[in-house]
DNA sequence: ATATTATTAGAGTATATACTCTAGGTAGTC
DNA sequence: GACTACCTAGAGTATATACTCTAATAATAT
């Protein structure tokens, strides 16, 4: 493997354990046992690694969220959809963590991101009006899709980050990709209201797969005092 | 007023303008035009500012948060505690900003993000309960509730930061708490599906006073391609 | 074989950051 | 007026960080 994709393989693989706050250019030529002085021949800068990150973290995601025009939606797609959506948030996971900082580092990844954000809203909402269009859930109008739609997001972004700051656990370390898809749940309460009798009972058979387990039940349903 | 209230005030303010990570102990002193001896004289280090900062923070919403047991609540307090919230949260916006950074430099901040975290939780639950008592909502099973507090709290949260990372401006420093207080209309969205005959109407009128102003409709509303 | 280009090592640097240390000033009290 | 507790200045420091520079080595083309 190229010198230049191990530093970014590893780049991502640091930043993810610690964060990009904790990993410094000579923690990953140290890692990958070479020299900053080599490091630097392949990236100017720090951004500019993150920026190349993010452009595959792009092109994942905007790969997953491809929705077919040809057909309808069915249960499974909605499934892949949301089960690669945090496949993706995971193996990225530092980004979302020091997003501020990152966009407000490289006005590259500002607008990058910002158009980014932008299809996966478009895309979330689309899979609604598939949905609907396929008979699992009642059609909506224009308004209330979108508003759904962004909160869907902002619960998907933010789950992850629940998790390490609300967890039990004393480091947030800790966490896995099995933790993280309990997200869907989460997000499948979002349709609940909106299920057609056709489909309720099967859909909601579906979010009971990923019902968070005991412990993080326990934390969430005995939280009340 | 005393030097130490001083340190406590201005690290707030440099922090929600700048970010923690780009505010330094010596740059604090220097705005208040004191010696960095000083500022150490008053506290032992950073993480002991901040973790200050989040006492005042956790008690401002706590206090806002405090629900009567002994009455019905009405669309009042329901619209306080969402402004409130909001209010909070733009008041200590810097915190959610590195939220995890901040958890993993200091165990005592930690723990107590963690109970407060579960004590707001627990107020959401509260207040979707007594809105049901109230004849506002529809009665929901406990465990749809919880899961729906749960979304609420993730939309609160990261409400600021998608405005500041998708906003179309260039940087994130020129959004207002007006801006911020649209989030009340994404949260009320939750409600939609929910709510009773006799309140629909006057909800969804609340939530329309929310309804973002033009420039960010447009952009969530075309982004669709 | 030689010239050229791509890659690498490794020492080094300017700047920043969190924090320390000493010496001295102020305010109140007996 | 001296004692004490509190407060402040300001120079200084150890460490870290992002990044540079030069020289050497490997790969490739001619």
């Amino acid at each position: 493997m190229k010198t230049r994709d191990k530093i970014l393989l590893s780049s991502l693989e640091l930043f993810n354990e610690h964060g990009e706050r904790n990993v410094t250019t000579n923690h990953i030529a140290a890692y990958l046992v070479i020299s900053p002085g080599n490091l630097y021949y392949h990236f100017r800068n720090k951004s500019d690694i993150i920026y190349e990150i993010f452009l595959e973290y792009e092109k994942l995601v905007d790969y997953y969220l491809d929705i077919p025009e040809d057909r309808h939606i069915t249960l499974d797609d909605m499934t892949f959809y949301l089960e690669s959506v945090f496949d993706g948030l995971w193996s990225y996971r530092f980004f979302h963590r020091d997003l501020e900082y990152l966009l407000d580092s490289d006005p590259r990844l500002r607008q990058g991101y910002r158009k980014f954000t932008n299809r996966c809203l478009a895309a979330i909402r689309r899979i609604f009006e598939k949905l609907a269009e396929a008979g699992i859930i009642e059609p909506q109008p224009e308004e209330l899709r979108a508003a759904m739609s962004l909160n869907v997001w902002l619960v998907i972004t933010n789950w992850m980050a629940f998790l390490k700051t609300a967890h039990a656990a004393k480091d947030s370390a800790s966490l896995t990709l099995i933790d993280l898809k309990q997200g869907v749940y989460q997000v499948l309460t979002f349709e609940i209201p909106y299920l057609t009798p056709a489909y309720r009972e099967r859909v909601l058979a579906l979010r009971e797969k990923y019902r968070p387990t005991l412990p993080e039940r326990e934390f969430i349903e005995t939280a009340c005092k």
